[in-house]
DNA sequence: TCTGCTTATTATAATATTATAATATTATGA
DNA sequence: TCATAATATTATAATATTATAATAAGCAGA
């Protein structure tokens, strides 16, 4: 019954369900963002938002580009804007 | 910058991660079920889905209707397909 | 190469989730 | 009330996730 589809989309959906993780994306909605940037948006440490980033990245529901020091992420797919819309009106009501 | 909203969205979709409860939201797309037809369609020992059911109603994913010794459970807002195609397309690539 | 800045990795203790087994509840018919 | 079928709850051991702290690695300028 269980595929390993299904599988994968629970992973990835699971990887999606983290405060942390979605104001992550939420800042990466606007373009692009350098780990710092991103840091300071969500409010979380350096090692979390890094270690938050890199679970992401295993996903590919961000992806990554070194500039000198620094690294740019960005969301891999726009769709990833519409499913957060849809899990706001399903589960944010009122 | 974690807000109350956030932390529910986070919750339900935490919620909807999990396989067999992937596999129990897909049966009731097709409408209502009592429990005993669920447990057949996904595969999975009564208290198990016992559980996963309360879980998916503490978060009013779903609904139940009881009549006499049945329970009935169907999807409490038609645009959780929505969602579930919507991530079918995200991370069931290929 | 040394220094400083940015990001990544590792280790780990605390917490949360899960599956299973056992038991309890609820409803109905004899 | 008793027996049975359907569902729910509870307890628990195994596993997974998380946040924090410490350390490592990559890059650029002096």
């Amino acid at each position: 019954m269980i595929n390993k589809k299904l599988e994968m989309a629970c992973r990835c959906l699971r990887v999606l369900a983290h405060p942390t993780r979605l104001l992550i994306i939420q800042a990466l909605i606007s373009g692009e963002k350098a780990v710092q940037e991103i840091e300071k948006e969500v409010g979380a440490s350096q090692s979390s938002v890094s270690q938050h980033l890199t679970l992401l990245r295993d996903k590919e529901i961000v992806s990554a580009r070194r500039a000198g020091p620094q690294v740019f992420y960005r969301l891999q797919d726009p769709k990833l804007s519409q499913l957060l819309a849809l899990a706001r009106e399903l589960f944010c009501k009122e």
